[in-house]
Parts: C-alpha cells; sequence; structure tokens
DNA sequence: CGTGCCAGGTGCCTT
DNA sequence: AAGGCACTTGGCACG
C-alpha cells in the first residue's frame, strides 16, 4: 500500500524515509535539491527539481531532466537521512566511488512503496543465443567450420568457441552480438597468440571474429593480423 | 508548480500524462506494471510495482528494486500514451534499441514537474585531471620523462601523451585514471607498434601505461610486450 | 572476493 | 551520421 506526501516538511519527510525504509520500501523524493559527489572524481549539480530513488538495497539513484543513467548515484554504503538544514540524504559508496549528499530545498512529493516482484526479467536474445545459433549451424561461421568447444580455456582467457575450419586448421571464434570495435580484435588475438603459444611452435592457427557487423577500423585491424571477420547477425535481428 | 495525482484511472491518468509531456514537464508514474522489450533482444519484465520516468528529453526509464540501472528504458522515438486496457506507455527506440511497451495494471501515483535545472553539472577529477597532473610534474610517469605532446595522432588513434624518456627514446604514455584492464594494454600495444611501424624501420619505442593500478594478468601482457607500468593516483584520490 | 568480460552498454566528442 | 573512447561504467559468472 503505497504512502504519499505533498510539500513536507523537512522534518515530516524525513521521518517518512527512514521509516518507509526501515519497512524495505522504496522512496521516490521529487523536489528541488543540490547534490555533490566527493571521491575521486568531483561532482556537483546545480540547484534543480530531480527525481530521487532510494531503493531496497540502498542504492541511491539522482535522476534529472535528461538521459537514461542518473545525474547521481550511490550504493554500497548505509544511506542516513537529516533534517537539519532542509532535507538531505547522504550515501556513502566506498573508496573509489565516493560520497554523496543530496540536499532538498522543498520536497514536493514524497511516496513509498512496495517494489514487490520488480525484480524478476527474463532477457533472450544475448550473446549466448547468437553461440546457440552459431553451434547449431557452424556452416554461418564459414563452410566447413567444426566447433570442438565453448569457453576453451587459454592463458588469455576463454575462447567462446574453439574449433577446426574445412582443412583442419584449429580456429579460434570470438563472437559479438553488437558491431565490434578495435577491442574484440584484440581480444580474438590475444586468444590466438595464446593459442600458438600453446600448441606446438609450428602449428597454424585462424581467427575468425563473428558479429553482425565491424567498424572500419577495427576491419584493416583484423586484416593486418591475419584474423577473418565473418558477418552472423543474432537470431532475434530484423536483417537476417 | 507540480501537480500529482493519487490512484487516477488510466483515462485520466492518460490525459494527465499527456498535458504534461506537452508541456515540457517530466512525468513520474509509481504503480503496479508489466513491460516488454523487443528489438535485438527481448526482454520481459514481470508484474511488480515500479517507478516510470518519462523525460522532457522522451527518455522512458523504468526502475525496479535494485540496482543502479533501470530495468527497461526507451529513447529515441515518440512516446504515446494508450488508456485501452490500462495505462501503456510504449516508445520505439529504433532498429537497434528494439521497442518499449509498459503497461500499467494500477497507478498508485502520478507526479508532473518541471525540472529546471536539472541539467547543470561541474565535474572534475577524470582523466583530463589525471593528464594536466602528469603534464605539470611529467617525474611521475618516470624520471626523466619529456613529454612533448598531448593526443598525438596515429593510425590506431591518438595517444594520450606523446614524449621522450631520459634516454631519449620515443615513448608513448596511455593514461587510465581507475585500475587498468587487458583492454588498456591491448590499446597501448597498438599505439606502440603503430608508432613503430610510422617512425623508421629500426626505432625503438616504448609504452607506459599510467594508471592507480593494473590486474595481475595486465602486469603479465605489459611484461610480455615490454611495456611498462607507472602507478600513479589521480589527483583528489585518497591514496596519494 | 578479485578478475575478466558482456552490455539494448550510455554519453561525449571528433571527423 | 559514424567512429572512437572514457565511464563513480554496471552487472554477471567463474576461479
Amino acid at each position: 500500500m503505497p504512502r504519499t506526501l505533498t510539500d513536507p516538511t523537512a522534518d515530516r519527510a524525513a521521518a517518512f524515509a527512514t521509516d518507509a525504509a526501515a519497512d524495505g520500501l522504496t522512496v521516490s523524493l521529487i523536489g528541488s535539491c543540490v547534490a555533490t559527489l566527493t571521491g575521486r572524481s568531483q561532482r556537483d549539480l546545480a540547484a534543480g527539481v530531480r527525481t530521487l530513488l532510494w531503493k531496497p538495497d540502498d542504492t541511491v539513484v539522482v535522476h534529472g531532466a535528461s538521459g537514461r543513467d542518473p545525474d547521481a548515484w550511490a550504493s554500497g554504503g548505509p544511506v542516513t537521512v537529516d533534517a537539519a538544514d532542509g532535507l538531505t540524504v547522504a550515501c556513502d559508496g566506498g573508496h573509489t566511488a565516493g560520497a554523496l549528499r543530496v540536499r532538498f530545498d522543498a520536497v514536493h512529493t514524497a511516496t513509498a512503496f512496495d517494489a514487490a516482484g520488480a525484480d524478476a526479467t527474463t532477457v533472450s536474445g544475448t550473446e549466448a543465443a547468437l553461440k546457440d545459433r552459431v553451434l547449431d549451424t557452424p556452416d554461418l561461421v564459414e563452410p566447413g567450420f567444426q566447433p570442438l568447444a565453448t569457453e576453451r580455456d587459454t592463458p588469455a582467457g576463454p575462447i567462446d568457441i574453439y574449433g577446426r575450419d574445412a582443412d583442419g586448421t584449429v580456429t579460434a571464434v570470438e563472437l559479438k552480438n553488437v558491431r565490434a570495435g578495435p577491442a574484440a580484435a584484440s581480444q580474438l588475438q590475444r586468444y590466438v597468440a595464446a593459442l600458438r603459444r600453446t600448441l606446438h611452435a609450428d602449428a597454424t592457427v585462424r581467427g575468425i571474429l563473428v558479429a553482425p557487423a565491424v567498424t572500419a577500423k577495427t576491419r584493416r585491424l583484423l586484416a593486418d593480423r591475419g584474423l577473418t571477420f565473418s558477418p552472423v547477425s543474432p537470431p532475434g535481428s530484423r536483417d537476417r
């Protein structure tokens, strides 16, 4: 059963928020506030009307006028509420993160509610689905490609798919379900180099990057290193 | 001036949200909802009480019970509201992102407010500050290091700091203001290789990764490639 | 708990 | 618009 306060005093809002959090509820505060983050990087939010969410896991997010990401946030520390000079919500995020302090001049709306069930999500269409598709139809990678193992371990990390090409040459396949950048090429290169060291000194090892697309620079990087790009769209994609 | 509705009908809430958005206000809806994202990756949120924020830039974020990141979001498309079967907020994020549909069984609180001023932020202590510090005191990188240029362009991308070491050897410095992982080592390696190709064939080129710390595997990667790690904490850091 | 790596990454800036 | 890269990246899975 959600509770709501309109234009509460700082004292009332502080008690309201503290009680709600103690009951495991999510608290939403809408009002005019300033915020500061002190730590490795300093960040200051000028006065403005924002939404603060204090979640039951003691994550605090402060959302401003635009964008998907919060303007400021903190998690990890205990959350403290103080009504000495306006309503102040504070949370220390630890050494690397820093400490967040949000001070409200005025709280327009304070709402507390039980976010029951609000954490069950089902996801599909991720890299795992792409892997399934490739394992099901290895020819998508390259005609004659034969998968032998997934997540095969090397000193440089696990190879997404390890196998042999039509000629029997050892091949490392790296999967990306998004347009691949230089980091993907470097990653594949590390795996191939590790395989060459692991296997016999004169062993030939190929590397294939499987992704819906690559950037131009990445395509050059791959070519320079004798690596191959194979375009494969993820299962649910509209551009089959 | 914020407006608030408590337990509105779907019709009332829809009109309220549409009007508010037309006025450039931010809309906050708290209530029981399900959500689906259809596109390259499929995501389904089971029934639960969540907070939906519809921002003036037509970003829609849906926050659940935990975590910094929204459970679902959309931006890019126009946002549509429909009251046919409960309150449905929808936004098509385009080809790669997919389309978001959030359907509320019940809206507990609907609030609309002008998020004026809520986008002015000041940031300091980022990588730029680390660069300033290093340029001010090059010995932090290594005794005798001399910076010659920043953002020097190579075929592999811009080098953070380009200079010479105490012996006059050409040196590429890559800055990270966080603990560095394998990607940073690869990035530095690409820059060094590009410099070797650009300069005379027999030119010696060194690479130094400057960061507060590196992971163990990254340290090995650097050593294997003859690259150097130099620990430097960012200016505001507590561990000086 | 550290380390590595994916992510609908997002956001910012340059060409 | 596309590419490249930092980010308090967040979050997950694994040793």
